[in-house]
DNA sequence: ATTAAAATATGACATTTGTCATATTAATCG
DNA sequence: CGATTAATATGACAAATGTCATATTTTAAT
């Protein structure tokens, strides 16, 4: 059992407000486990029962539309917490979890977590807090699914890829999203997508070298985004 | 200063949790106000520093999007809660809080919200609880936005409004927004909201008179939305 | 290495949606 | 009450996006 305390989740979640003594619980009541690239950690409407902590990876939360379409509405990434919202409403969860790439994730049982909740208030408001946070994501989102046209969105989630996942040596897109996944993000057929896709090569915008995505000029990225 | 024992926003808020002792001193720390249709509760980027109990009323919370476009992202009603979320993040608001109707509302002051947090751990709770459903429901919002089409979206939209606000005796929905607000609610241009639900009139799915909405064929609506 | 399967790409076209112009109707103000 | 303004409605057209067919490339499996 590996421990807690310099866990790279406890340094960036809502865990760092945990104390020692309560560190050494979580040590003795989580399990570890390996998560191939493409495996399922839970799915939609099953009851999960406890969090999830990345340590490693990054995942993309999906939710199956009735048109059959996987829209992913967010990606989490290590240092990140995964299942808090349906723990917490005590509900199956709404959203589907799958590994872009392999994953090292803990586990943490409810009843444990729920126990660091009433004994640490600070706990609580971390994780308000960021709970908070993920609402305000989503509203912003919101607004831009609503508002935005497929241009303006693509050129958006291609920024939004490299500030937050960042990039490999060679300057491509540390995240690998296959056509059809990163058209369900934006919102639209994967063939639009692909389309816009080499409008921006063309234009200059980007690098396409077989699936790897390279921003090349930024700055025009961020004037079509808005 | 009146009561906050018997008030609706106790039966049906967070605030339910807070205990005899703490509701006397609510009474005392709250500032009740009257707010007139159309006017403003709160802008984007402001700063509340506390959080608006709903006693009676209706309001719209709108996010403006880069393209001069208000977008409604959700309506609140009597016995809800507002400025939750940026009270606790400890940011200005990132929605604005406009009446749809004649509202009353009380002001709660943040330092007093957050000496309930930390006295009353089930009032800690349910505050997550309720903003777990706030983002549960984004994200189905978000899905339906970049999913459905206009015209499922539409139908969506009106279903929504008659279950969630109730008709008029006469059986027309009790929310009234005008064509500007409902096409910004669900993500399209007026001209377009016009021309469909002139459609759903002539198809005899709704009944338009005035400005009223009447929703005639709900079970064709359902299907439409998907 | 060869083949089958999957993913990516592109063309052709239909449909949806947005935009602009302009009626028409309703609301507001003096 | 009439005049003015705002809101709603509709037509005509352009632009954006989706769909289907099919070609090409990549990946996986044997």
């Amino acid at each position: 059992m590996s421990k807690c305390e310099h866990c790279i989740v406890r340094e960036f979640s809502t865990l760092k407000a945990l104390t020692k003594e309560e560190l050494l619980k979580l040590a003795d009541c989580k399990t570890s486990q390996t998560i191939k690239k493409g495996e399922i950690i839970f799915e939609e409407g099953e009851n999960v029962n406890g969090i999830f902590c990345v340590k490693d990876g990054v995942c993309k939360m999906t939710k199956l539309s009735p048109n059959g379409k996987d829209q992913i509405v967010k990606l989490v990434k290590k240092g990140e917490l995964l299942g808090q919202r349906s723990m917490i409403s005590d509900e199956p969860v709404n959203l589907t979890a799958v590994a872009l790439e392999d994953m090292q994730v803990c586990f943490i049982p409810k009843s444990d977590v729920m126990e660091f909740f009433t004994d640490n208030n600070k706990f609580s408001l971390n994780m308000m807090r960021s709970i908070c946070g993920d609402l305000k994501d989503a509203d912003d989102h919101m607004v831009s699914l609503a508002q935005k046209n497929v241009k303006e969105r693509l050129a958006e989630t291609l920024l939004y890829l490299e500030d937050n996942f960042g990039t490999h040596p060679d300057g491509s897109l540390h995240i690998q999203l296959s056509r059809e996944e990163l058209a369900g993000m934006i919102g639209t057929a994967t063939e639009s997508y692909i389309r816009l896709l080499s409008e921006f090569n063309k234009a200059g915008y980007i690098e396409l070298t077989g699936k790897k995505i390279t921003i090349v000029d930024k700055a025009k990225l961020k004037r079509i985004s808005e």
